[in-house]
DNA sequence: TGTACATCAGTGAACGCGCGTTCACTGATGTAC
DNA sequence: TGTACATCAGTGAACGCGCGTTCACTGATGTAC
């Protein structure tokens, strides 16, 4: 059995306890264990913690942006509610996943700068999908399939954050569960989105 | 010149470099400098540090819920796109202040945990904003404002997660300025929604 | 082929520092007689 | 009124612990001749 190298293990050791221990209670003793080498060891691979949580942040967290860039090109077949209730799915399954850690720097200012910087340098970030979900509406918009007066901007907004809240009102850590079904959610944000900007509303309403 | 009393002045001073420090910095030597007093005076008042900071997220955290539920009872004069305008201004206020110190919670994972029992006694929560605003909606509903057919917690999910996803996504610490000022952006969610669900679609549609 | 040396991923043990917490103590205020 | 004692908010100095980091070292692998 081949074993993946020293620098992977500790990354993806140091990714599995950012998750599930927090920021803070993920230590240098912890990860090292995890990834089953000494602690000197990541210092062999990282000049110091910090650049270890930056290259997790960097290498090992889902990207929203590919998913949202391919939808404009591919819009066919699909209706537009169709596909917003797709795109509030993964966006509510990105979010689910990324939030956590994502939230985890605001306790960490400096660790939350460099993460910013680093993310400026390849132009992405939180206001990406908005841009890209907003990108993506205005195509609708040209093509005739969104209303030309809606506010593609706002209706990015409200259904992407719509998808961070649940993420961060319902946690799946404590019995806390969601009040309803992911599928379900996505729908109903879909819909009641549409019905402020579709051209058609009597398709919307039965 | 009467001095605040010390217990007011540490919780203060807490708060204040939860906010500016992050949590991970906030440490007791440093409030105890901030509150101008020693560090063991921190434990004649606290059993230990997670008290001090759950006393700190409770007493010292603004509250939205009683906007919402003041505003099913006052519903008088104002337009429900007014109203919902006014909410998503208040409600971006809101998570922009009690966000940060929220998100650090991730970072630890214990003090979470016992923030989230005391919300639990005290019966409020992430999710109580939407439930207020899902009342005052089916509120409006009733009284024959909005449409019959809206999906009323989809819509509270919406208007509040844009606005929670604005706090998110721009921050105003660093450069990186919000598209648009808040009034602005409240009003364009407010619009945008509503054109989903009232009945008057004329009304939002020049 | 063997021998001498270079390279390099990884280690065990120690380091110093800053943290949260505790300790014996002080000095001001209140109370009983 | 004065005196003796109790109470209590607050202190300075120390404590031990766990953290991130460094150090001198090892042992395996590659390379030159």
């Amino acid at each position: 059995m081949q074993q993946k190298p020293t620098r992977v293990r500790i990354v993806d050791a140091a990714r599995e306890l950012m998750l599930s221990l927090g920021l803070a209670r993920t230590t240098t003793k912890e990860i090292a264990k995890a990834a089953g080498c000494s602690e000197a060891a990541l210092y062999k691979h990282f000049a110091n913690k910090e650049e270890l949580f930056v290259t997790v942040l960097n290498e090992r967290l889902p990207k929203l942006g590919p998913l949202l860039t391919g939808l404009v090109i591919d819009s066919g077949g699909r209706s537009v509610e169709e596909n917003l209730t797709e795109i509030a799915r993964q966006a509510a399954l990105f979010y689910e996943q990324t939030f956590p850690m994502a939230a985890s720097l605001y306790a960490e200012p400096q660790l939350k700068r460099r993460h910013e910087e680093v993310m400026r340098e390849l132009n992405t970030g939180p206001h990406k999908p908005i841009q890209g979900l907003d990108a993506y509406l205005r195509a609708e918009q040209g093509a005739g399939r969104i209303s030309q007066d809606a506010d593609t901007y706002a209706a990015a907004s409200l259904l992407l954050g719509a998808c961070v809240q649940r993420a961060f009102a319902y946690e799946t850590a404590e019995g806390r569960k969601p009040p309803q079904p992911l599928g379900e959610f996505a729908a109903a944000l879909a819909h009641t989105l549409l019905g402020g900007i579709s051209v058609a509303e009597e398709s919307h309403r039965p």
